[in-house]
DNA sequence: CAGCGGTTCATTTTT
DNA sequence: TGAACCGCTG
């Protein structure tokens, strides 16, 4: 008896080839993630190999989340001493645990990509030039491509040999790369790549490591980019027991660097590497299988493999050609409407899937007026808002003081009346002095014309800082932010401003402290630098989503690796998905167009049970409407597979689905044909669909699902209802926090 | 120095 | 369409 008795011969084979590099061609929804447990388990349970010689890395901080629970519902609670993580979050391990090695200062700040412009910014600032020449964007793009491609400024330079404008980004990275590490601070990029260099320069902390892990795993292997790819051959060389796991038709970060010939060509760099393809798909129907297949086929990159499945033939892919984004949206918010709720599927079943962030909006807008629940995966982050950053940047500020880019995001914040004129004459006094802004703060009276009151300021703020820094010593982390948000003025600013706004934002800080008693409730070793390193490498998508009968709506990027029974992919139109910047592209070398069309492989692959694809004739870019044309995709698809169907406004608020073809205006027919197909049997009277504005007139605004104002509370959204009149009560989601009000109390107005 | 109003600019995807 | 940025004024 073995646990591997649970998998198919294909996975059993790859979970039980221990020895040596195995490479796993894994379809989507083959098993992937069963294999990468199950060899571990087995590693574990049945090999006898000790928990702490495995490392095992994913991409996203859920993978791996995922991944551990998985192993310990196998082995049990051993399984802690396993190694699992994302590659940024193993290579912070690794710098810090031999910071001393490597020479570093274990207390740096990680950059995330607001830092990154911030640093970027006054670079360009400092070298007098305009924004327009070079946009901080680009500077950024262009040195991230550099450190991707392991060009260190010196090399870069050498590389950039007299084209002035290669040279002109070859001092500014040098720039960059200076002020980082006089503030010593690591951009994401920094994290991989230092730790290969220094694993590179220091062989015998290599080799401990290298001797330590006896097997490494690796999880998507076909997004690595070079330094992963790098630490990966670093780290296995030894035992050279390196199981990589992905599917190179599942390959789409590649435009951040990621290198699909590191999974092309692993058997070329481990000539004795074994592979296992697996291709039996437990996800989809036969139809859904089907329709991605024959999508991904028109690739010509790629190892090439077909999936099966023993499943149904399920239901023909709906593909749904609507006159706007507007009726699209519409149109897929009642079709969830209809196929959830009654019958065996729920709203958390169902998933909206686009290119680019903001075609999240018309969707967003009609999932309102309809009052279904909705989450969408990946908007801003938590994190990323202004107050949260604000007491980041706080306590970041505390650990590692000569943070320059950090401290000047809070010296002003709130307001002690220090503006640029005296801060850029700080900066100056400091940088003749090579001080950080920090220790400039102690010399405030030999900084060169600083005006009294400014100095007053400053000092008020340095201040501060001490009286912080001294209570870090004593505090523990949730009493430290508390701390901060008094004795900044944090809290006072907030609380003076007296809007809504600032109402919520104060909720938003109160959240977060809360959440600080929580990790420090839970942790081992609560420290406020893993606790800052947590929440630097933390990304929107990791964010906790509660709700199980929430619509989720996410790019497609961001639906990799997850699965729904219902999916609707929107926007399937050329310039948009491919995007604009691909078809360009493609013109010149039609390989451009690959990834764009994995990435519809991706999406198409996420759907159990029904898909939907659809596309508008027009829509709104740059606020004003755009002819569009059907996706290329669409025309990939087989017609046998596909039912069509056309929803056309008639400009006019009471919307009418039509059936059979589009009415006379429409120019060609590039749709695929196709009979009109619905996915529930519902009578044709059922397919007139009713005015949403009616709809939400009729109801009371105390639905479910609508949004109120409330006057302490702010903006809110009902999630539960119940009792009748005046003894209603209503949960409301507010911005920070859940709460159950009487609505013959509470004084709610629509919002 | 801070707040306001006008202008400009952009949309790919994110560990 | 909106956010972000710039320059002007109080």
């Amino acid at each position: 008896m073995s646990i591997l008795d649970a998998l198919n011969p294909a996975q059993r084979q790859a979970a039980a080839t221990y020895a040596g590099p195995l490479l796993v061609l894994a379809g989507a929804g083959s098993g992937k993630t069963r294999v990468l447990t199950y060899r571990i388990a087995a590693l574990v349970n049945e090999v006898g190999i000790a928990p702490w010689r495995i490392l095992a890395v994913t991409f996203t901080n859920k993978a791996a989340g995922e991944m551990r629970e998985r192993i310990e519902n196998l082995v049990g609670p051993t399984a802690s001493d396993i190694w699992v993580g994302t590659f940024h979050s193993i290579c912070v391990r690794l710098l810090r645990y031999e910071s001393e090695a490597f020479g570093l200062d274990a207390n740096f700040s990680i950059y995330d990509e607001d830092d990154r412009r911030a640093t970027v910014r006054r670079i360009l600032e400092a070298h007098n030039i305009d924004e327009r020449d070079l946009s901080p964007r680009s500077l950024i793009g262009q040195i991230s491509q550099a450190k991707n491609a392991m060009l260190d400024p010196l090399e870069f330079s050498r590389q950039a040999g007299d084209n002035p404008g290669r040279r002109q980004v070859a001092d500014l990275y040098t720039a960059y790369e200076t002020e980082l590490r006089r503030n010593n601070a690591f951009d994401f990029d920094d994290l991989l790549i230092e730790v290969v260099r220094q694993l590179d320069r220091h062989p015998e902390v290599l080799q401990k490591y290298q001797e330590r892990f006896e097997h490494l795993l690796v999880d998507e292997y076909q997004d690595t980019n070079k330094p992963q790819y790098l630490l990966c051959r670093q780290l296995s060389a030894h035992h050279r027991n390196i199981c990589v796991v992905g599917d190179d038709d599942q390959s789409i970060y590649q435009f951040r660097g990621a290198d699909i010939r590191n999974i092309l060509d692993f058997e070329r760099d481990y000539p004795d590497a074994q592979t296992v393809r697996l291709e039996q798909n437990y996800r989809s129907t036969a139809r859904i299988l089907a329709a991605a297949n024959a999508v991904i086929d028109h690739n010509q990159d790629r190892k090439g493999k077909k999936l099966w499945t023993e499943g149904p033939d399920g239901d023909p892919v709906a593909v749904v050609e609507c006159d706007t984004d507007r009726r699209e949206a519409r149109h897929i918010v009642e079709q969830i409407r209809r196929q959830t709720g009654v019958g065996p599927y729920g709203l958390g079943d169902a998933a909206i899937l686009y290119r680019t962030n903001a075609q999240s909006r018309p969707l967003e807008e009609e999932l309102q007026r309809s009052g279904l629940p909705y989450i969408i995966v990946g908007g801003i982050r938590f994190y990323d808002r202004k107050e949260i950053k604000d007491l980041l940047s706080y306590l970041r500020v505390l650990v590692n003081p000569v943070d320059d880019i950090t401290l000047r995001r809070i010296v002003n914040t709130p307001r002690r009346g220090i503006g640029d004129t005296s801060l850029e004459r700080l900066q100056i006094f400091a940088q003749e002095r090579s001080l950080s802004l920090y220790a400039a703060l102690d010399h405030l009276d030999e900084v060169p014309n600083l005006g009294g009151r400014a100095q007053k300021s400053l000092a008020d703020f340095a201040a501060i800082l001490k009286g912080l820094i001294a209570a870090k010593e004593e505090m523990n982390l949730p009493e430290l932010g508390n701390e901060v948000v008094a004795k900044s003025g944090y809290r006072q600013m907030l609380h003076d401003e007296n809007t809504p706004e600032a109402e919520a934002r104060e909720q938003n800080i109160d959240q977060l402290l809360a959440e600080m008693t929580e990790y420090f409730d839970e942790r081992e070793e609560p420290s406020l630098e893993a606790y800052l390193e947590e929440k630097s490498l933390m990304t929107s998508a990791d964010e906790k989503g509660e709700n199980g009968h929430a619509i989720t709506l996410m790019t497609l990027h961001s639906a990799k690796g997850l699965e729904f029974p219902l999916v609707f992919v929107c926007g399937m139109e050329e310039n948009l998905f491919p995007t604009a910047r691909a078809v360009e592209e493609s013109r010149i070398n039609p390989q451009a167009i690959e990834e764009e069309r994995r990435l519809c492989y991706v999406g198409m692959t996420r759907a159990r049970e029904r898909l939907s694809l659809t596309y508008a004739l027009r829509r709104y870019a740059y606020g004003s409407m755009i002819e569009t044309e059907p996706s290329r995709f669409l025309n990939e698809v087989p017609a046998d597979l596909i039912e069509t169907s056309y929803e056309i406004d008639r400009g006019f608020a009471r919307s009418r689905q039509r059936v059979g073809p589009p009415p006379a205006k429409r120019k060609k027919k590039p749709a695929p044909q196709g009979v009109h197909y619905e996915w529930d049997e519902g009578s044709q009277a059922a397919q007139t669909t009713t005015d949403f504005g009616d709809f939400v007139e009729q109801d009371d605004f105390l639905a479910v699902g609508q949004w109120v104002r409330h006057q302490q509370w702010g903006r809110g959204q009902i999630i539960e209802r119940e009792g009748h009149g005046e003894k209603m009560k209503l949960s409301i989601k507010f911005a920070a926090q859940v709460k159950r009000v009487a609505v013959a109390y509470a004084q709610l107005e629509p919002a």
